[in-house]
DNA sequence: TAGATTGTTAATCGATTAACAATC
DNA sequence: TAGATTGTTAATCGATTAACAATC
């Protein structure tokens, strides 16, 4: 397969939503020409996109609702169980780790993980929220396949440098800085006070 | 001022961060050369960016941090103070609401509002939490220029569609849906979700 | 078969990068 | 003045859109 352009995995989840809303509808078939009007893009785009992975549908008859809406989750991996640790068990963490779509999408929430002896011992849906420093045991003895960081800049920094070390091959960090480690390390940063600062500037344009 | 790109705002407020850290550091003057190594961009990109606002450099010299760093700040709008308030006050309301940064870079949370029992009444550093069905008459007492929506899709949508009606011309939403309103309505739609999805797509090429 | 709609190629558009003259 | 570095134009690259032949 060739290299997909990051525009087009970008909108890959976006795609997932949409047809996972047609599915709960039990909309059975969709064209990219009733797609478009309700995503606000093209057909044109839409076709594109799909064809960097061989294309799902049918000339004549469009595409199948389901069958899409598996094979783009697939696409993304939702196909697979992930294991998820969270660092920093504050209201950021927290929300993340009810976030409640997450389990019936494959992801698990198996551990939190605070340096804040306040919050150390506090029990959650997920379990006890456990002492920061018995992170790197746990991720040597335990499958981890995303942690989430939810803590300021600075121990982020230095906690996810550590667990690189540990093995741990994906990040979601919500720590603001840009986190960056070798190629085989994935790093997704969110950067939620940007989105804010966008939505400043529009207001600023619109008066 | 011609119609700026979306790709451009989009990178205003990584510049801010980057220069804001630069600042914090006692730098006071950058080249877009020096710059473009530390945020991973093409000097290019980043004196293009500039000059789409007029350019904010010196021939020979660069860039001045602290003006550059004030300049942005000003397209952002972050030199005008910003009355937010939140609905919902579950953990990822709440983890707004207590994210440090707002208060200084002219962020003020002046209430917080929810439909459940549970919460209404509960005392937070905004002040204690109203019952949802006062915040209409909230907005129209006071000024809100944007409100956060940290609550489940349906109710989102709904209590933003009658905020609408009250004038409310700004929304920061995280609900799992994308709003849109009128032109002079903005909206800036997080969706957490995709962002861990697009780390899921990338752990699985990593493979 | 006729109609619908995809898959795919070609055309367009916009964003990024390169190059360099202007100027501090 | 010489060196540095911007502002800005031109070239390139990639992404989006349009068009249409393939085919269900």
């Amino acid at each position: 397969m060739n290299k997909i352009s990051e525009a087009v995995i970008s909108r890959l989840p976006r795609y997932h939503r949409y047809l996972g809303e047609l599915l709960s509808q039990n909309v059975e078939r969709v064209s990219s020409e009733e797609l478009s009007r309700l995503m606000n893009v093209t057909a044109s785009q839409i076709r594109q996109d799909f064809n960097n992975f061989g294309g799902f549908g049918q000339q004549g008859y469009g595409y199948n609702v389901q069958f899409l809406y598996d094979e783009i989750g697939k696409l993304l991996g939702l196909d697979k169980p992930h294991k998820m640790v969270i660092v920093g068990a504050g209201n950021l963490g927290r929300a993340i780790a009810n976030y409640g779509n997450f389990k019936n999408r494959g992801f698990e929430i198996t551990a939190l993980f605070d340096e804040n002896p306040a919050l150390v011992g506090m029990k959650t849906a997920q379990g006890v929220v456990m002492d920061i420093e018995s992170i790197f045991d746990y991720v040597k003895e335990n499958q981890v396949d995303i942690v989430a960081l939810c803590l300021p800049k600075e121990p982020a920094t230095e906690i996810a440098e550590k667990l690189v070390e540990c093995g741990i091959k994906a990040f979601w960090n919500f720590a603001h800085t840009d986190l960056k480690f070798a190629d085989d390390v994935q790093v997704e940063n969110v950067h939620l006070s940007e989105s804010l600062m966008k939505l400043c500037y529009k207001i600023k344009e619109n008066k």
